[in-house]
DNA sequence: GTTATCACTTGCAAATTACAAGTGATAATT
DNA sequence: AATTATCACTTGTAATTTGCAAGTGATAAC
């Protein structure tokens, strides 16, 4: 008798956000995918807030079970793997920016001073903005490097 | 000796958002206030999602340390308290906008559907519509409402 | 004066997380 | 060809957090 579920606490939008992408962890995988171009389980395990590894691998499974990602195999090393974003993932991308105006906003130590072009981009358009990034992230490509002053 | 322990793992904008409202919870109250205009303890507590009393206290704190929110007396009853936004907390009207707009899109069941004409202003004009919206949850009123069909 | 309501707190079992140590497959080196 | 290194995980366990039920003290209503 299997305990079949769903886990949805109900369908309204914010709270179907939250059980997609609510916890301290899901975002920054994302993160690293938009800004930082990583692809791999390994650059994933890098990053400077310290994924543990049952949580990564458990985060990573829970975006593919919701569409959000995609597993491939690495072209030239068979024992890595290639994460890319679906649409569903990429259409992430302005709300993750909505995070990042805020934080620039409210946080005095933030990083974001270091991107204020973006920043700024993101105020003025973050719809437009998020489309031009979209097409670089389907590339593979990170979008921080380009903008670090 | 206590441990100090301010809880930043970085201070990455994308961080820094989910140190504050990174969880399954916090979020959930916002949308109380903004969509369905609450106010008190005890309204939060009715949502349909289910709060447990401890996280609910907890996570209504944790909005109070981070200035997110402000708690005052309730004027006409004693036994209440009134919870209300700050600019800091109004500023995230719009992320939770953009939550509503993904979530419109894939969540199939979602209940989006019954306010297509907010999710059509928000799409048009998230930044426009949410300083109107800003104003108004100021003073108290919750935004569903008005947008029922 | 008694009962009800309100905003919590407390205690405890269950679930989740963080940390350390594997494991099996593939790749690189000798 | 054999050995060592790297990669993407899994497993075990202790610590933390959550979920649920049952209070508690203050104020309000009757």
């Amino acid at each position: 008798m299997k305990k079949r579920n769903t886990g949805l606490r109900s369908h309204c939008p914010v709270n179907f956000g939250l059980e997609a992408f609510g916890d301290r962890w899901t975002l920054l995988i994302l993160r690293d995918i938009v800004f930082r171009g990583k692809r791999t389980y390994g650059d994933f395990l890098k990053s400077e807030e310290g994924f543990a590894t049952n949580i990564l691998a458990s985060r990573l499974e829970g975006l593919i079970e919701e569409g959000i990602l995609r597993r491939d195999a690495y072209a030239t090393d068979g024992r890595k793997d290639l994460y890319t974003l679906t649409e569903k993932g990429l259409d992430l991308i302005p709300l993750l920016f909505e995070i990042v105006l805020w934080s620039a906003k409210y946080d005095p130590r933030s990083e974001a001073r270091r991107i204020v072009r973006l920043v700024e981009h993101i105020r003025k358009d973050n719809r437009g903005l998020s489309r031009k990034i979209m097409e670089q992230v389907k590339r593979g490509e990170g979008i921080l490097a380009g903008y670090l002053s």
